[in-house]
DNA sequence: GTATAATATATAAAGATTTATATAGATAAT
DNA sequence: ATTATCTATATAAATCTTTATATATTATAC
């Protein structure tokens, strides 16, 4: 499972509460993996389980005790497996694409309504990642020195840039050729 | 669940069993939206009880019986409120990212033999998109005469043309980003 | 001063999805 | 002749994911 080894590759870097993992994945590969604290805090206990990871109870006074979970030898071990071993294509999940699919139900400016509100929203996204995330991951290079890991997460960004541009353009095209259609 | 507005989609051209549905789904929708037999059948018996379908059993001697399945009136306001209704952007979940993502705990040309693997699952993809699916939607418009509905389908398999040429750039900036890199 | 958000952990329930298993005749390949 | 694939339907079990709910302190905003 990806959230598993996501939880591990976070962990790889310093020990963590399931809170702390939530943010870290917020702020970073939230744009192409997510999970809910109710998903995250089960996986955790199931991973502690599994020998993957071990937890110390950090007693704070009139708050919720924090649950610090570290990687263990077992949990790196398998991070690298699952890291090194063939990658299969994800399958694409876009409902968005069943409504175009079916449009031939729809009234041409019905049609056009939903591409231009989905091309707004994916240059809403475009400028997200202009303009927010390639300056975190600057400062968390800043704050970590962690430079070479910073190429790794530049990246990611620059896919989800591609993507947002690919899905405008798409749009674009797509607008065009229904302008041309007769009702 | 745009699983059954994908069902409902379909059963607007005509009647249709669960397996006809699959046959449908892996022969065109497949590419942005997939389901298993085991998932569409209780789908329908839950579409059926909600009053979007009827079933009639089309009886056969010495084989199963055909559940034919019938979209109703309800069923057909349903897909268009749904089809007209604004769209979420839909969050991508693309295991091979996280992977990227965590890349400084790998080798330099660890990480060159995933991003080569991936290009070429992609590159592979591109070609199906560009040598099947294309005469197979000319196949089904020549077969329908939906012409107008042809154009939609067409769109779809568009976007998974610029997809898949998105990801092979990125795979190939990758490797030259990475390539420059020192272990 | 009060309300909201953030910190912190978790369970319950519902819903979505995959994997495994079962049955059985028809057709095609070797 | 035998094996494999296709047609056809379905259930069970497991897993994954979301939504709703609960609690309680601290910090910030208005």
């Amino acid at each position: 499972m990806p959230l598993k080894h996501a939880l591990l590759g976070f962990l790889n870097y310093q020990p963590m509460t399931g809170y702390d993992l939530k943010q870290h994945f917020d702020r970073s590969i939230y744009y192409f993996w997510n999970a809910k604290l109710s998903q995250i805090y089960p996986t955790l206990t199931r991973m502690k389980e599994d020998g993957w990871l071990t937890m110390e109870v950090d007693y704070q006074e009139d708050k919720p005790n924090r649950k610090v979970y570290n990687i263990t030898k077992t949990g790196r071990e398998e991070f690298q497996r699952w890291q090194l071993e063939p990658t299969v294509m994800s399958p694409i999940r876009e409902p968005f694409l069943i409504k175009v699919f079916f449009g031939g139900r729809l009234k041409k400016e019905e049609m056009l309504v939903q591409l231009r509100r989905q091309m707004a929203l994916h240059q809403e996204q475009l400028a997200i990642y202009r303009e927010t995330a390639g300056k975190a991951i600057q400062e968390n290079i800043d704050a970590t020195g962690l430079a070479r890991d910073g190429v790794f997460w530049g990246l990611t960004l620059e896919m989800g840039v591609k993507y947002e541009q690919g899905w405008i353009e798409w749009c674009q095209e797509a607008i065009t050729k229904i302008e041309d259609l007769t009702d």
